[in-house]
DNA sequence: ATAATGATGCAATGCTATTGCAATGTTCAT
DNA sequence: ATGAACATTGCAATAGCATTGCATCATTAT
């Protein structure tokens, strides 16, 4: 198992220390994208300063993305195999719910196309809806 | 001239004072959305929480709408007319500039319709794209 | 073995957002 | 006009998240 997540820092030239093991293991139990605070409570003792430059490192390195959606934190969630320190090739919109404050990778929902104005040149797409998600959906 | 401004804050239910008349009138003249940090040096010297409570008010009823597009800080710009307290009706997509780094309010550009997964309920949506301006486009 | 490089831990800082409270101004009923 | 009630403003303080500096420990290359 592990070796599992080891060799899935390698195949991103992320060095498999003992803590990026652990961040990496934790990241992969959740379903929902976690915030700094998340990650500190959900792992056993460990620095804080520790645990957001490995989110950074994973970041640089294509191993996870952040969201900021307007909910005063920025969110991490782990993408998709093919992307790298270059490109992150999982472009997908998010979804943050008002009654449980989760906020939701939708992999499944690719960001839309947008005709802009002309002579503006889109580069990246931040788009988060806030709703209801699922489980807090009552019908 | 003032008389126009003040109109505008009382057909939002906002009593015209002095300060908010002078903040309103900077507003107007903006072309693109302002943080508190510009409103603060583009005004006369002021207190930086009135300006910051000028422009909460400001949301709340209607004048104003604000963008957070993980630029780090949040932008403020003047609403469309049908705007009010209980709805904000200019629900658009808005643009950040990775070269100059101005926010832009697409008010032409509408949010899109986005399929979401079974069971989630949408009822807002924040959609920033990054890229490069029309100014700062050289073709 | 030693130097170089990378990772970690702790402290400190910067910056934005937000609240508390006192002072001031305004409105309205006596 | 007078004073209570309310709204607005100014200043101080706090909360939180993001970010950096630096010393220490670990790993790797020479
Ligand atoms: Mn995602
Ligand atoms: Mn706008
Ligand atoms: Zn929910
Ligand atoms: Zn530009």
């Amino acid at each position: 198992m592990t070796k599992d997540i080891e060799q899935r820092l390698k195949n991103k030239n992320i060095n498999p220390t003992a803590m990026r093991l652990l961040v990496l293991d934790f990241l992969m139990q959740q379903n929902t994208a976690i915030s700094l605070n998340d990650l500190e409570k959900g792992m056993g003792p460990s620095d804080r300063i520790t645990l957001y430059r490995t989110l950074k490192t994973f970041e640089e390195k294509g191993l996870v993305h952040h969201i900021d959606g307007g909910t005063g934190t920025t969110k991490y969630a782990l993408c998709l195999e093919e992307c790298d320190s270059d490109h992150h090739h999982d472009l997908h919109v998010h979804f943050y719910c008002n009654n449980c404050k989760e906020t939701f990778c939708l992999p499944n929902t690719k960001n839309p196309e947008i005709t802009l104005p002309k002579k503006f040149r889109s580069e990246e797409m931040n788009l988060v809806i806030k709703g209801v998600c699922d489980l807090c959906n009552p019908d």
